[in-house]
RNA sequence: GCGGGCGUGGCGGAAUUGGCAGACGCGCUGGACUUAGGAUCCAGUGGGAGUCAUCCCUUGGAGGUUCAAAUCCUCUCGCCCGCACCA
């Protein structure tokens, strides 16, 4: 016997599938397709744990799938740009385009040392020209269908990064990637009108059947919808002047006291112009918008509320309430102006405090009586309406359509649903990106580059001597261009799109990668289409998720594609951690792959970082543990090579008994188990497990069998199987024990097993006897036995008897198979 | 504050429909083989008591429903995650 090599044995079957071309994937449409993704890696420099365990995640499914007879379509590629590649091309004086090749070389053959199946024909990379040509050409479909567009507002600068971040990109006032705090700056940027499609991001999440639920609040949280009312306040100074509003509750219209602005809102300068407060509230103005998200929204920032002098007009009574500027007030959210009732809003009622405002209850609890002077807090419950003219008596919830209906006929207000999430700012002030194909005409203005221009293309030389690498505006020769309208003197767009553009729409490349003529073929997108089974880290539950759906729309709507989701179902699986921290390089505490690989192989690796822990939460690496597993396939291991020397020159000595009958339902079981874990639940830590067991099962059948000598024939059915279980996570072991077995072909070409429900009966079966509920005996009986012959069966029983004894028996429940419950007084 | 999730041996975790709690692995204990064992194989391993072919306790805690609860309900404690001055 050999002992087990896995360098050898990985290295020889990773060749074998490379030479074979073992997993490519054409349309084929006599078989059901499968699209198994998982999110593609940003090609940092090496591949971390976290990579190893999506992956081998996939891998496992891809193979699952394929030996189920599904076409299987399982691509990977490389999300190339983003800002590392050019703070590395700085350290290290080295053009981004390259450091990102050397180290897309690298990793791919890191992904290959882990032997998974992907079928490297469809492979993308998001940097090269061929592909973020199509990148451009879907800003320039989005531009075409007004989904693109350019404006001045104050948007996330990181100064670290030196450029502008969407709002999805901040995180708590920080910047996503390098922890920095975010400043707000005036600039004009490039926006993608992706509040337009809130409405079927929200709904659609209804669809996704088969994706998490945390996933889908997350995004539901993020796009933030709210129903309410806008109302338009006149403004007393200056008649024909309105100030609009958003609220949730207009039927607390009538207790309004007061109005607070945003400080960006443009009505400020206006309304204050020529007060006595016009110079104080002006520098309260500068001074807010000058603070950082994370000041302006921290818990200790109090509330300033700056009066203008200027009163608006509430449009149900008459009333005239004084106008304020407050720092707690977003521009960005409803219509940057607040209606401000302190009776029923606590952060109203706080502030109204604070600055000795009119408190007035309009909305009575039932069977009390509420007044400013007493309360000790809003009230925000259900109530009747007071004080409220015309709607006094009315129940509240009936008042919030009633008041907003009569506001609508009036002209002064309307029904109006307000969302949370803003358009995506999409332009990145960074050479590492593909260009935004905008040209800026003397003469005619905006032009978007015609199709056939493109790509516009990065210019390959960079310069590397400053602290970082130069953004477009650099480039002469880059920048000035002649119009493609007038043929005048005109400049391009310097500004390059952000990574998640190119990432939003990779998964339709995959499917015709070497296209030329558009972003994908129709034919070949609408057969594997949508991707059946997506896999990434929860990282990305509001970034690059909800930008695919975005973009999926889009193309739904465009007509170019038929599915309007593009993941069918999704798997967020968990961290990797090693003694309770997350494994870093900076904390020292990583294990990295290429160690794995070298101690121990691939796959033990990939069964350990399965067995560990089911795939959604987090996993905690265990040397001890990666060590069994190791143990476990050479275990197996020893099985194959011992065993083929038996059956090569032993004699097949025993019969078919009892042992042998056991043994084969012990591999039905397993079949039935396995195949039900990967499939249906996603569970590869019990489908492993289930293989354990068997094998422990052939290990016991060998030992009971050691005088008088195994059946050949039983065995070795067993064993085979065994190993067709074991191939999606063990693949080169299993590959290998096919050949040592004398299997035909690849073991992964085998059909999967299925298990014969009659091999799983058996004649007798130990039923457990409970008295009121609690075990006290077992008894073995045959396996069609009827509930009466259960019943006397247990009654019949010694023990039983015994307790039963001066007992009356009130009633027996039986599940067939498995108990009998005697309930006695 | 709003929303989502989790809590089971010394550890990672199982228990799929309410039906034997603790599968499988790690660790630990004992034995076999051996010059040796950090290899391999076999046996044991939730806690407590014991008259050792037995009983009691046990799924964060307290109640409840049920013949039967880790699983369902109510309350409660602890932890993790998302959103949050969102009008």
């Amino acid at each position: 016997m050999t002992t087990y090599n896995a360098t050898q044995i990985e290295k020889k079957w990773q060749n074998i599938w490379e030479e074979k071309d073992s997993f490519r994937s054409e349309i084929d449409h006599s078989k059901t397709k499968y699209y198994v993704l998982e999110m593609f890696p940003y090609p940092s420099g090496n591949l971390h744990m976290g990579h190893m365990r999506v992956y081998s995640i996939g891998d496992v499914l891809a193979r699952f799938l394929r030996m189920r007879d599904y076409n299987v379509i399982h691509p990977m590629g490389w999300d190339a740009f983003g800002l590392p590649a050019e703070n590395a091309a700085i350290e290290n004086n080295v053009n981004p385009a390259h450091w990102t090749a050397s180290n897309i070389e690298n990793i791919k053959n890191q992904l290959k040392l882990l032997g998974f199946s992907y079928d490297w024909h469809r492979e993308v990379n998001s940097s090269s020209p061929d592909y973020y040509r199509w990148s451009q050409w879907l800003f320039l479909l989005m531009y075409k269908r007004g989904l693109a567009y350019k404006k001045k507002s104050d948007v996330n600068w990181c100064n670290a990064c030196a450029t502008v971040l969407a709002n999805e990109q901040v995180e708590k006032g920080l910047c996503w990637r390098c922890s920095s705090v975010v400043e707000p700056r005036e600039l004009e940027q490039w926006f993608l009108k992706i509040t337009d499609y809130a409405e079927r991001l929200l709904n659609d999440l209804g669809q996704l059947e088969q994706w998490p639920e945390r996933v889908k609040v997350m995004q539901q949280n993020w796009i933030g919808r709210s129903e309410g009312a806008e109302i338009a306040f006149q403004v007393k100074e200056f008649p024909g002047e309105e100030i609009r509003t958003f609220t949730t509750r207009p039927d607390t219209l009538f207790g309004v006291t007061y109005m607070v602005l945003a400080p960006e809102h443009p009505l400020v300068k206006p309304l204050v112009a020529g007060t006595e407060q016009e110079e104080e509230v002006l520098d309260f103005v500068s001074r807010v918008r000058q603070e950082t998200e994370i000041e302006r929204t921290s818990e200790e920032a109090p509330k300033i509320g700056l009066f203008t002098g200027r009163h608006a007009v509430n449009p149900v009574n008459g009333e005239e309430v004084p106008i304020l500027v407050g720092n707690y007030v977003l521009m960005a959210y409803g219509t940057g102006a607040v209606m401000g009732v302190p009776a029923h809003d606590q952060r109203d009622f706080e502030f109204a405090h604070k600055y000795n405002l009119p408190i007035r209850v309009v909305i009575q609890p039932e069977g009390e009586d509420c007044t400013g002077q007493t309360m000790q807090e809003a009230y925000t419950g259900e109530g009747c309406m007071v004080n409220s003219g015309s709607f006094n008596g009315l129940k509240n919830t009936d008042g919030i359509n009633e008041v907003t209906e009569h506001l609508k006929q009036q002209g002064q207000g309307n029904f109006r649903v307000t969302y949370r999430i803003r358009d995506w700012l999409i332009s990145r002030q960074r050479y590492w990106g593909a260009p935004i194909p905008i040209i800026y005409c003397e003469q005619c203005g905006v032009v978007p580059v015609p199709e056939s221009d493109l790509p516009v293309e990065l210019p390959r030389e960079v310069e590397l001597s400053g602290d970082r690498v130069p953004s477009l505006a650099h480039y002469s020769d880059f920048v000035n261009v002649d119009c493609p309208d007038c043929g005048g003197r005109a400049c391009r767009e310097t500004d390059t799109m952000d990574t998640f553009i190119c990432s939003s729409w990779y998964f339709l490349r995959f499917t015709s990668p070497g296209c030329d003529h558009a972003p994908f073929e129709t034919e070949k997108v609408d057969y594997w289409m949508p991707v059946d089974q997506y896999i990434g880290g929860i990282e990305h539950a509001v970034l690059h998720l909800l930008y695919a759906r975005f973009f999926t729309k889009v193309l739904y709507d465009a007509e170019m594609i038929k599915v309007n989701e593009p993941f069918r179902r999704l798997l967020a699986q968990g961290m990797v951690y090693k003694d309770g921290a997350k494994m870093s390089k900076s904390k020292g505490n990583a294990v990295t792959p290429d160690d794995i690989v070298k101690q121990y192989g691939a796959d033990t690796g990939r069964l350990f970082i399965l067995f560990a822990s089911p795939p959604e939460k987090d996993l905690d690496w265990n040397e001890q543990g990666v060590e069994g597993c190791h143990r476990f396939l050479r275990r197996v291991w020893r099985l194959v090579t011992e065993g083929s020397e038996a059956f090569m020159v032993g004699k097949d000595t025993a019969g078919h008994g009892e042992d042998e009958t056991s043994l084969q339902r012990n591999l039905h079981a397993a079949i039935k188990k396995v195949s039900s874990d990967i499939e249906e639940r996603f569970n590869f830590n019990t489908a492993i497990s289930a293989i354990m067991e068997l094998v422990n099962a052939i290990y016991a059948y060998r030992q009971a069998k050691e005088k008088e000598g195994c059946n050949h024939k039983v065995l070795r059915e067993t064993l085979e199987k065994t190993i067709i279980l074991l191939a999606p996570f063990a693949p080169h072991l299993a590959e290998e024990s096919w050949e040592i077995l004398g299997g035909k072909d690849s073991v992964h070409s085998q059909h999967w097993p299925s298990f014969d429900a009659k091999m799983l009966e058996v004649d007798r079966v130990e039923v457990v006897i409970q008295i009121n509920g609690k075990v006290r005996g077992r008894i073995t009986v045959p396996a069609n036995c009827t509930e009466e012959q259960l019943v006397e069966e247990a009654r019949a029983n010694d023990r039983i008897g015994e307790m039963l004894k001066g007992k009356e028996i009130v009633k027996t429940i039986t599940v067939p198979g498995k108990l009998v419950n005697v309930v006695a007084r």
